[in-house]
RNA sequence: UGGGCGAUCGUUCAAUGGCAGGACAGUGCCCUUUGGAGGCACUUAUCCAGGUUCGAAUCCUGGUCGCCCAGCCA
């Protein structure tokens, strides 16, 4: 079921999930039903990484255990609720490298769920309730004091019946009623004081369409929905653990399968957010593109952005699971992907902001290939031919009129490798009217092909380059982080989260230079530009329109140096 | 201020009464036809106070701090 292809190095530690589930099987806990677990996510928006946390413990431990995963559509709530996102969340879960055993709605057992109010009716644990939501909340009391019970909750049960059937039958309006679990309503945990189990909701649904016109809340759903598919280990986030008690006292009164709860930690990442309320306002108020902006923390966005659905399973579970809540450094995350990158991404050679350079002992009009390595991490990736001419494009970046100390790329008189070519010395610029630099002119040593000199000679950098007369042009998107802070939702006392976001999160270059041979990648291919980072095709992309978007760039320790020296 | 949960290097996860360890980040060196990658080394932690024990990050007691809960959302 699960395509567990994790890099070596990612072992997999213990973690009190695991434990549990361990010594559940090992006491025969739920007897000799084998391990399932699902994987419930709302349709009400796309999923992201902290999802992907979520799927893979819940698939990855199933199958540890030789268990089995469903993905179970938690679609009680008609009105946030659209096709749109069960489609992509199923794509997005497939992309991550993981099958699911039966794809459930919740929706598909609104009848089971209904029959079971009425058996809860009928043992007097359940009433209708006529009052207002805001009423009920009155009721309901505070975090320090109890609640009072509710006029309504001695109905009989006959007229709860009749209620309750015409409820379902559609003869009241929105909110005019619900019904409650007769509980208690001063226990200290206000999640127990009578819940509302159903609601009145005259709304289209995805799939049950006009079916219904009463809604099952999430407690009244959830634990009886992992009942029914006898899933034994039911994983939630955290801020869930209040629930647990309400979810078991369903379980029990209805006496069915006893699936059992249990939380772990949400993840959190730095200079991005989890809120899918957030990150829905990010797409309607058009921060940004959609739910697939490369800089979005969704699955999609990150698929669009270059990373890997390998480099994503690695980050979380070397992350883990625990029950503290905690940020991760986005920096982890990076790592795993350039680490997944930098095995398996062809090279290749790009010069993202250029600066010609003339060879002028090159013979005009001469051409030549050169032997260019694939991969050098990977041997069986072959070599291609690039052309080599007298007119090559650099990167700005790698000329200095006049160098900074431990500056060793090129420089007048000074002496580099062209990546895979020649030795090429610095000799003369060429500066337009305003100063600007227009060109350069350098020698080449026609010994030193391929790039060794035959006396033995070294230089003490190597640069990328490409052929001026041979280049494809492209449009190349460079991403930063979405907040320019590590807690977006540090604000100041009346600011707002979006205040954070970064202004400069997207810098679109468009004359970017490329190796030939990069003219017919296609929309999802990834490549490293050699010494800039990663990059992948972007669905914009044309034949005639190269787009790439810059899924990481390279660890630059020349930048980080020139930074420490230039402060 | 009721209830629930938690607290270990800067970050994250281990250590399940017996030498506090890994990964990320950081620092230094080596190596390098990517200032990439790789190799080596180094720095840094058990919230506090008591107690139990030969021995406590782990068990007990009391504090402190943090997160979650008062939707007819999930």
């Amino acid at each position: 079921m699960t395509s567990n292809t994790e890099s070596p190095e990612i072992r997999t530690t213990s973690n009190f999930l695991r434990d549990i589930i361990e010594e559940d099987v090992r006491t025969k806990k739920f007897g000799d039903a084998t391990v399932q677990t699902r994987f419930p996510p709302e349709p009400n928006g796309y999923l992201h990484i902290g999802h992907a946390k979520a799927i893979c413990l819940d698939f990855g431990l199933a199958d540890e255990f030789g268990g089995k995963t469903n993905l179970r559509f938690d679609d009680t709530n008609p009105e946030k609720e659209e096709q749109e996102y069960v489609d992509s969340i199923q794509n997005d879960v497939r992309w991550l490298g993981f099958d699911w055993e039966r794809l459930c709605y919740a929706s598909d057992y609104f009848g089971q769920l209904y029959e079971w109010a009425l058996q809860l009716i009928r043992a007097g644990k359940a009433y209708v309730d006529d009052l207002t939501a805001d009423e009920i909340r009155q009721y309901r009391g505070t975090l320090t004091e109890p609640g009072r019970d509710s006029p309504y909750r001695d109905r009989a049960i006959e007229e709860n019946l009749d209620l309750f059937t015409r409820m379902k039958r559609g003869e009241f309006p929105d909110g005019s009623r619900v019904l409650r679990a007769k509980i208690d309503m001063a226990s200290p945990n206000v999640n127990m004081r009578d819940p509302v189990m159903y609601r009145i909701l005259h709304a289209s649904h995805h799939r049950t369409g006009d079916d219904w016109c009463i809604y099952p809340m999430y407690d009244y759903a959830h634990g009886q929905s992992d009942s029914i598919e006898h899933v034994t280990h039911s994983m939630c986030t955290l801020e869930f653990a209040d629930h647990q008690p309400l979810y078991r006292w369903y379980i029990e009164q209805l006496a069915i399968f006893p699936s059992q709860q249990i939380e772990f930690d949400r993840l959190n990442l730095t200079y991005t957010l989890m809120s899918k309320r957030k990150l829905l306002q990010l797409v309607q108020e058009n921060r940004v593109k959609g739910w697939d902006d490369p800089r979005m923390p969704t699955l999609s966005g990150l698929r669009r952005r270059g990373f890997t659905p390998e480099a994503i399973r690695a980050f979380v579970t070397s992350v883990g699971a625990s029950r503290t809540n905690g940020v991760v450094d986005f920096e982890m995350l990076e790592h795993f992907q350039r680490n997944d990158l930098n095995r398996r991404a062809a090279r290749a050679m790009a010069v993202l902001r250029p600066l010609k350079v003339v060879i002028d002992n090159y013979p005009e009009g001469r051409k030549e290939f050169v032997d260019v390595a694939n991969n050098p991490e990977d041997p069986s990736a072959g070599t291609r031919q690039v052309l080599f001419s007298r007119e090559l494009y650099i990167e700005q970046d790698d000329f200095r009129e006049v160098p900074p100390p431990k500056y060793y790329r090129l420089s007048p008189g000074k002496e580099v490798r062209l990546r895979n070519a020649y030795f090429v010395t610095a000799q003369s610029i060429v500066k337009a009217p305003d100063g600007s630099l227009i060109e350069v002119h350098c020698t080449y040593d026609p010994a030193s092909r391929g790039g060794n000199s035959p006396d033995g000679r070294k230089v003490k950098s190597t640069i990328h380059w490409v052929s001026t007369a041979h280049a494809v042009s492209a449009e190349i998107r460079l991403y930063d982080k979405l907040f320019s802070k590590p807690d977006p939702y540090d604000v100041e006392e009346s600011g707002d989260v979006l205040d954070n976001l970064n202004p400069n999160s997207l810098e679109i270059l468009t004359g970017a230079k490329l190796e030939p041979s990069l003219a017919d990648a296609k929309a999802g291919d990834r490549f490293q530009f050699e010494r800039v980072g990663y990059f992948c095709v972007d669905p914009d992309s044309s034949p005639g329109k190269l787009i790439f978007n810059r899924t990481l760039p390279l660890k630059d320790s020349w930048a980080k140096l020139e930074k420490k020296t230039g402060a």
